[in-house]
DNA sequence: CTTTTTTTTCAACAAATGTTGAAATTGGCC
DNA sequence: GGCCAATTTCAACATTTGTTGAAAAAAAAG
């Protein structure tokens, strides 16, 4: 029961979840099988099973892991963003402190890590296990930075913050699927691996995007008198 | 060699291509069988293997199917916005071009459609295909768009603008992953199949997000914020 | 040491997978 | 009708899949 001491079976264990992170990360939950999973982590075929039970929960405990770093990560930037502004921050400090963590943080290259993002990339924008499992891990979090947001932009409408939540969200997971669409597309000009390039851009096209709604603009002005009254 | 007149072997073509298509987009490739398909097409197990050859080749044609279409749409609507501004567009104007045949067309509302977008939505973040098969179908088109971009942002780099380009595509395919995500982070004030909803805010989210790199910043200069004349 | 518990291996299971070749059916054309 | 080609069905194939139970090995405890 030592806690502090390198238990040996924790090797096998972790070896196995590094393994599953990378080969989700690479194909899917469908693409990977629990064999090549095995071979990856030098393990035998029965063992995943042993440890995690059935392959879905597999999958569950691979997202679950670093989920609280991550988490716990970002909200200590967001109070640190806070505490400096006296509760009066900007929409950039805001973004930086999301997306600092993953983009610059001290972990970027790691390799672990980076398979993580690009499975969160993947979980994301799956319709199978998008909603429910996003919800689950990082909805609370992200409450908080709505809440932040809220207070950088008082005007703003919350439907507004969610949508433009939203097109961070894609950006961001887009980001670490790590396509290299946008090295083609750019002829080499953008490199996908090169994160701080993309945290610098990101930074700045999010920012502006959230400042346009610091007003609500009346939704239906499209030559129509609103017909609401207000 | 009739054209018009509906030939039967066509109807189980376009059966399995719809079936696939659906498959796909929910699953993914690999979440996929045939023997589903064929079930939801009302066809034998090796009548797509006859139609269309392997798996994969399948899974090629369901994509080139609408890409044409779609490229086309939007090239008409570029151009369109060309004429009418007198080859001098705006941000917003490119932007809605770009995103109104997929959001607000006249197929929105075509079940067929919307699984032909989650299914781009799929494979433009998945790591082992996006950059491939994404470049191959409509990065031609993206060009394009880009090069209207740099009429209406003359100032900014083409480096971002293909950043900023990645940030709209993240965010347009994670709309059409339709997890529902957006429907639980709000509490139901957003609705992820609320398309016109959708459309609205992405336009002002992205064109701000566009024109912010109207002038290109000095890259390190970090306590030194520009002027905009203005 | 012996005993007990935990971990790992091994072999095998039933079910499901993509694919194929031959047979059966259909439809068009003389 | 008969003939030919295109289409569809059927049955089966060799693999591969996730999972399991028992045996073996290793580790811990006494």
């Amino acid at each position: 029961m030592s806690v502090t001491r390198t238990e040996p079976r924790l090797d096998r264990r972790t070896a196995i979840l590094d393994a599953a992170e990378e080969q989700f990360a690479r194909h899917g939950y469908d693409g990977v099988t629990l064999r090549s999973i095995a071979k990856h982590a030098g393990v035998d075929v029965a063992l995943p099973n042993y440890y995690f039970g059935p392959k879905r929960e597999l999958f569950d405990a691979v997202l679950l892991r670093r989920a609280e770093i991550l988490n716990h990560a970002r909200l200590t930037q967001l109070e640190e963003c806070l505490d400096e502004s006296n509760r009066k921050p900007t929409v950039e400090a805001i973004i930086r402190a999301y997306l600092r963590p993953m983009l610059t943080g001290e972990h970027v290259h790691e390799e672990g890590w980076k398979n993580y993002y690009a499975l969160i990339a993947y979980v994301n924008n799956s319709p199978e296990w998008g909603g429910q499992l996003m919800t689950q891990f990082f909805d609370p979090v992200i409450k908080r930075f709505i809440d932040a947001l809220r207070l950088a932009l008082p005007g703003a409408r919350d439907r507004d913050l969610y949508w433009a939540y939203h097109c961070l969200s894609g950006a961001l997971t887009l980001t670490f699927a790590q396509t290299g669409r946008i090295d083609r597309l750019s002829g080499g000009l953008c490199l996908s691996t090169d994160l701080t390039d993309a945290y610098e851009h990101m930074v700045k096209f999010t920012t502006a995007g959230f400042s346009a709604f610091r007003e609500p603009t009346d939704e239906k002005k499209k030559g129509r008198p609103p017909k609401r009254p207000s």
